[in-house]
DNA sequence: CAATGACTTGAAGAAGTATTCAATTAGTCA
DNA sequence: TGACTAATTGAATACTTCTTCAAGTCATTG
């Protein structure tokens, strides 16, 4: 593995830093799912959809098969799994302290609105 | 709120997405650092760094202080340290996790490539 | 006060990502 | 085979984000 880890940590990041993907991930998480599925519950063009899928693809962390005419994606393994469960455990944390960290820094806001 | 959940946690992963500012968090994550310190660790230009540092700020994840000529950097709570450690176990796991993961794609990878 | 050190900001160009639409592949069924 | 549905790909345009450098702030010290 040539590449440090913090860059890859910082791939990685990045591969999550986009809503559709964060959703296709959500879902897979109760399990396969067809496309048509995820078109249906996200909600985008199919094209935009399959972009972002190709991206989880090449990620490797989803997997696709066709099973006759339709295509079914998957987590790649039960880490990833996990890994949502946690994103998702931490945000809303995150998002909870937010609140208090938001009075914290209207503080520091409002004095230096003040000056201006 | 009237971002929805997904986007902000999209926007919260983008945040995380580059090498200096996942070195950063995880400087802070031993305790609060001086700029001069990250300067010495991170060995990046003062002027990229202070950049990033300024993308972590208004994320709110990360909070300074002036002391004298000095600028010391802290995380801005708890929470985002549990989050780097949670992002460093996650992460350490998913990339064990490649390996196998790897040796997958490669079989079908090769049965694609034998067609070609 | 001028000069220096510590850090931040602004702004321009380069590089990377997203979105969209047209074209394409793969499978089904009449 | 030809028409149709499901999904993917390619490519152009529009957007963001990075990087870099010059200029700026703020405190310290000669």
């Amino acid at each position: 593995m040539a590449v440090p880890l913090y860059q890859a940590k910082a791939e990685f990041f990045r591969m999550l830093g986009h809503p559709v993907r964060i959703r296709v991930l959500e879902l897979l998480g109760e399990g396969p799912k067809p496309v048509r599925e995820l078109l249906a519950d996200i909600g985008v063009e199919a094209s935009s959809l399959s972009q972002q899928l190709a991206v989880l693809r090449r990620a490797g962390i989803v997997t696709s098969a066709r099973e006759g005419s339709t295509v079914t994606y998957a987590l790649a393994g039960p880490d990833v799994a996990d890994l949502m469960r946690a994103a998702r455990r931490i945000l809303t944390e995150m998002l909870a302290g937010q609140a208090e960290l938001l009075d914290e820094l209207r503080e520091t806001d409002t004095a230096a609105a003040a000056e201006a």
